[in-house]
DNA sequence: GATGATCTGAAACGATCAGTCCAGAAATCA
DNA sequence: TGATTTCTGGACTGATCGTTTCAGATCATC
């Protein structure tokens, strides 16, 4: 731990957001958005505080002067890794609910549960766990990515009158990210599945 | 991070398993079992890596050497701690369930969802969460944790025939550490009471 | 070619980390 | 009393941490 005057404090100078005009001057030679996106895999992987800036540095492809230069420090780059992952997150389990075969609540969970990421299971569910008691800023990107999950189940339960189902639609995103425990301590992968398919049917076949 | 060998590795050296026979010189002036009780709420608290030597023997009440004559470092300590936690909790639960008015499964269900540690969560889902993917014993401690909770909540469903209710007892347990996440993040008490009140209605109300 | 922005790589900063070691005080037993 | 053991507290090691700074190379525009 480092002198990092909690994570939590306000109005973070972001040098790379005032994008600079095209002008005089050699041009950015990397992809910031790309760098992030390494970034971003790198923290889902080891969490942020076992994420040294060796890591990063390595994985983004920058030096450490232009790592700093860019994204300013450690935290705020943190912050938009955890806003990258969660609008590409939301994105994608939108798509999925919407390319399901049958059964789009079915076809959500077993996204949630069985991530594309692996074994890491959910960055931004790791990130509550490890951060979000002491980090207000983590803990609301949390919360509203949690909020985003629960409304697309809320939408593929009842698309008509999605208000009304809300709290199944919060039952069923608790299952799932309750089964990343399990995923993560080892248990194996059918077991999970017949967890999941279990809850399914019988949260299915009722109209509660 | 430092030169910590991976904490996995096997036959780690617990100085103070091998009780000292009563004798000659002075006697430990500090309860062995206290301490490790200290040392556990100061992971809980914080998790593993953000936890500091400085920390654990503030918390205790040990001078460094004390520490290492007695836990020999870091790791083995926390991993006593771990069992500490899980058998404590597991007891608990259990008396939770026995001790029951009317429905032992939602008791079972609140004391997992709203643990007597607050915000803090479960020591071990957080463990699973920020370690066991790096880590075998933490994965271990933290897969006989998670069986035990499932073995607990299939004997309150069916006490004649735990067996065959075993994946819905897993599909409670994983929705009730699920809401830790909620919990975690922040999200109202009632509204999680709401959304563990639904699904316990309705998986209540099947016999699938 | 000059200017200016960004690049690289490396060095250095102060701080914290886990773990070791030591000297002296304190407390028990023979 | 003497032997033995644990106590405390602080100094210390070697390593890593996040961050800053700098000199020199590089590449675009003027």
């Amino acid at each position: 731990m480092v002198h990092i005057k909690s994570m939590s404090d306000n109005a973070v100078h972001i040098p790379s957001l005032e994008k600079r005009t095209a002008g005089p001057g050699r041009p950015r030679s990397f992809d910031e958005a790309a760098a992030l996106e390494s970034a971003m895999h790198v923290f889902w992987q080891k969490g942020f505080e076992a994420t040294s800036l060796d890591d990063l540095t390595k994985a983004m492809g920058l030096s450490r002067s232009s790592f700093y230069a860019t994204f300013g420090c450690k935290q705020t780059l943190f912050l938009r890794a955890l806003e990258h992952y969660s609008e590409n997150g939301i994105r994608g389990l939108k798509e999925v609910a919407e390319t399901a075969e049958d059964d789009p609540v079915d076809a959500m969970m077993q996204a949630l549960s069985d991530p594309k990421g692996g074994p890491r299971g959910c960055l931004l569910v790791n990130c509550i766990t490890e951060l979000a008691p002491h980090d207000d800023k983590v803990a609301e990107i949390g919360r509203r990515h949690l909020e985003n999950i629960e409304t697309l189940f809320a939408a593929a339960i009842d698309p008509a009158n999605p208000d009304a189902v809300r709290d199944r639609a919060s039952a069923y995103s608790s299952l799932a990210i309750g089964t990343l425990a399990l995923r993560k301590a080892g248990v194996p992968a059918d077991r999970i599945a017949r967890t999941l398919k279990q809850a399914r049917t019988v949260l299915m076949s009722s109209t509660a």
